[in-house]
DNA sequence: AGCACGCCGACT
DNA sequence: GTCGGCGTGCTC
């Protein structure tokens, strides 16, 4: 029998370590290793015993194999926060498919050596007089570095540590026999930086409808009898689902539980969150992308200790280590940004759903437009569903009016606003009402082609359309590529080189045409590249100083606009003909969203639809507002084609920067794969939709299956044959049950 | 992070 | 010479 290795990771809070260090296994826990496991190493020249986690196992000796020392054995007591994270990075390695490293860096806070240095501080334990002649002998002894800090220690009572290692120039150890001689101590700050200054509010208990009630009955009377469940809460905007939750929380923590909130970070607006500060004071923190690393690490210090029990955040609240979680809510959960984009490649659903088990907590799931996964698994009862129907406002749904943009052309209206629409905004302007303009698809805008050899100008490193923008330049958005609109097409050499007026911006400027003086703003990525214009641009529109709000994606979520009474959705499915299984349902949701931002006030609200397929049933099912009707017609369609989540679906990336290699390396796994598992569904090897992103390119094949481990089972086998051949400068990425694709 | 090693000034 | 503080670098 071959010795093994393990390569471990030292658990010490330390940049310097963040690498695997390579132990021999000994016999006797050959079979109780594997990635994941915490184990006790000897470190350091004294060999002292610490705690690390092995990363992974093999037959390879990579370090001189008369240095290596022996794993020493597994750690004494195997409880606490930290080995449930653990146990949930392992889990996120085998369902996603990552090196352990990169599951722990996702479900471990930052690690940053700024943290300790700026919470530790040196605080002085002798009196001045002491402290003097301790001074005093020093400098006659020249001790220099050790008067140095004694000097300043006389000075100021306590010492920030940055200030010790940097300004004063002393060393760790130089500190230590500060220590040791009992001058002073080292303590750790107490005082965390906390992000948000809210006093706790009033707690204002609205009381609940008869459909809130039951939902929060039922999840507790589970919960109490020891029965943990996934929930799924089908409710449409207004429903007050956001009540359910709070009191939801608020009965947690009175059973001495903790709990996570999600929530999209575009959703994560100051007018969202003040509900929660309102009801449950500085016990509730937020965690999201702006925080600096050292704030993250602090919400996860004070959610170890126990000084708050709600936290809210996007996908990565979920790794907030709680020591005693009871609930993970997560709302708009058919959000496409549960999905993270950068391996591991988790879904924060089933994410969810395993933390909870690990924590025997409880999931509330909760969206108007519940993902087709969800639903379908409420189907087959692995969640349980609850439905909210009524709006609790008392608004009334907005009356929508389908446009055939065919019929319009036909007609000879070449605007790129219907005459419904028009009729209706002249109406909207003169009464001094809000209307909202909704287009669908941000990648689409402004794309550059020749009218006579139908060239179109594309970005030289990452094959998609260059973009037009203001003052004559074209741009990639995906790395930032831009070069001088040209004036003759390159190819034919015709002068008739135009852009496709579809962006925000064409759309504002026709608008200006056809109504001079109406005020507009326009919110789409680029003008919304700071942190706080996205807020602006809404406050601004809800404070009533824009007539027209003309927008992409970003401004049907969230965010109620009281006074809007109309919205125009231009060229509905754009949307719809991407190339993507998941298209109808985007539209779906999109058009359902962008409808309801209508009529949220006292006035009744309208919707315009302009659309090329007024028959196709997300569009139709959109108008009518008809949920079910859309979910049967889907699952029909992914059911016959085999997509999720009636299967299960792995997409592997291989990138690289040769193509040849890349091209050989993608046919040759697909071929192994094909041989291994004959009974799998195999699509590809194809180059990948933007086969090339910077210079590097992409090759992508699929394998379909009803059974997600069966995948996982693929995963594994294309991750052997990589161990065997060790492909150099090529990478691989697994993306299971893909959200967009690629 | 913690520990040893080696450099450099002071002193039995 | 050697003792001891102090910075540097390594840890499988």
């Amino acid at each position: 029998m071959r010795t093994l290795y393990a390569d471990i990771i030292v658990d010490i809070s330390h940049e310097k370590l963040d690498k695997t260090f390579q132990y021999r296994v000994p016999e006797r826990l050959r079979d109780r290793l594997e990635p994941g496991a915490c184990v006790m190493i000897p470190f350091g020249n004294g060999n002292r015993l610490i705690k690390g986690y092995v990363v992974s196992i093999g037959d390879q000796c990579q370090f001189a194999p008369e240095k290596i020392k022996e794993i020493a054995g597994l750690p004494e007591k195997e409880t606490g926060v930290e080995d449930k994270m653990i146990a949930l990075a392992a889990w996120i390695r085998r369902n996603y498919g990552c090196t352990m490293i990169q599951a722990l860096k996702t479900v471990l806070p930052a690690k940053q050596t700024v943290k300790k240095l700026e919470h530790r501080q040196l605080v002085r334990l002798m009196n001045r007089e002491e402290l003097l002649s301790l001074l005093g002998k020093c400098e006659r002894k020249k001790q220099v570095a050790k008067a140095r800090l004694l000097k300043a220690l006389s000075e100021q009572e306590t010492i920030p540590y940055e200030w010790i290692t940097g300004k004063l120039g002393v060393s760790a150890a130089t500190v230590n026999s500060i220590v040791k001689v009992g001058a002073a101590k080292l303590v750790s700050s107490e005082s965390y930086r906390n992000p948000v200054k809210v006093q706790a509010g009033e707690t204002t208990h609205n009381t609940l409808s008869s459909e809130q009630q039951t939902i929060v009955t039922e999840v507790l009377t589970d919960f109490d009898a020891g029965r943990r469940q996934t929930y799924l809460i089908h409710g449409i905007t207004g429903s007050g689902k956001t009540e359910v939750y709070m009191q939801l929380i608020g009965e947690m923590i009175k059973r001495g539980r903790q709990a996570i909130v999600l929530i999209p970070e575009i959703a994560l607006t100051y007018q969202t969150l003040l509900r929660f500060y309102q009801r449950f004071g500085d016990r509730v923190s937020v965690m999201n992308s702006t925080l600096s690393p050292g704030e993250k690490y602090d919400q996860c210090e004070r959610a170890k200790a126990g000084e708050i029990d709600v936290i809210i955040g996007p996908r990565s609240a979920l790794f907030t280590p709680f020591p005693n979680l009871g609930l993970i809510v997560m709302d708009e959960e058919q959000e496409n940004s549960y999905k993270s984009e950068s391996t591991p490649k988790y879904h924060a659903r089933e994410t969810a759903m395993e933390v909870a088990k690990l924590y025997k907590a409880s999931v509330v799931l909760g969206s108007a437009t519940p993902s087709l996964e969800a639903y379908y698994r409420a189907g087959k009862g692995e969640y349980r569903l609850f439905h909210l129907t009524k709006r609790l406002t008392g608004g009334e749904l907005p009356t929508v009016h389908t446009v055939d943009l065919r019929q319009e052309l036909q007609e000879g209206n070449r605007s790129i606003f219907s005459r419904k629409l028009q009729e209706l905004m002249t109406d909207r302007l003169s009464k001094g009402q809000q209307t909202i303009l909704f287009l669908n698809r941000r990648g689409y805008a402004g794309f550059v082609s020749c009218r006579a050899c139908g060239e179109v100008m594309k970005c030289p490193h990452c094959d998609v359309s260059l973009s037009e923008h203001k003052g004559g330049r074209l741009i990639c958005h995906y790395c930032g590529y831009t070069q001088p609109l040209p004036k003759l097409c390159p190819k034919c050499g015709s002068k008739y080189i135009l852009g496709f007026k579809a962006g925000t911006q064409q759309i504002e400027d026709k608008l200006k045409e056809l109504y001079p003086g109406v005020r507009t703003l326009r919110m789409d990525a680029d003008t919304t590249r700071t942190k706080d214009s996205y807020e602006k641009i809404l406050s601004a529109f809800s404070n009533g100083e824009a007539d027209v709000l003309i927008g992409t994606q970003m401004i049907v979520k969230g965010h109620d606009f009281p006074k809007v009474t109309l919205v125009g959705i231009l060229a509905a499915d754009l949307s719809l003909n991407a190339s993507d299984y998941r298209a109808g349902e985007r539209t779906f949701q999109l058009l359902t969203q962008a409808v309801g931002r209508a009529g949220r006030g006292v006035l009744p609200g309208e919707a315009v639809i302009q659309t090329y397929q007024p028959d196709h049933y997300a569009i139709t099912c959109a108008a009518a507002q008809d949920y079910k009707s859309f979910y049967e017609e889907e699952i029909l369609y992914r059911e016959l084609s085999g997509y999720p989540p009636a299967a299960h679906m792995l997409a592997v990336q291989i990138y690289g920067k040769e193509e040849e290699n890349v091209k050989q390396l993608a046919r040759r796994l697909t071929d192994v794969v094909k041989s291994n598992m004959d009974f799998l569904q195999i699509l590809g090897p194809t180059p990948a939709n933007i086969s090339k992103i910077n210079d590097i390119y992409r090759y992508v094949f699929y394998a379909k299956h009803a059974e997600y481990d069966t995948l996982v089972a693929v995963k594994d086998c294309v991750e052997e044959t990589l161990r065997q051949w060790q492909p150099r400068q090529l990478s691989i990425q697994f993306d299971f049950d893909p959200v967009n694709v690629l």
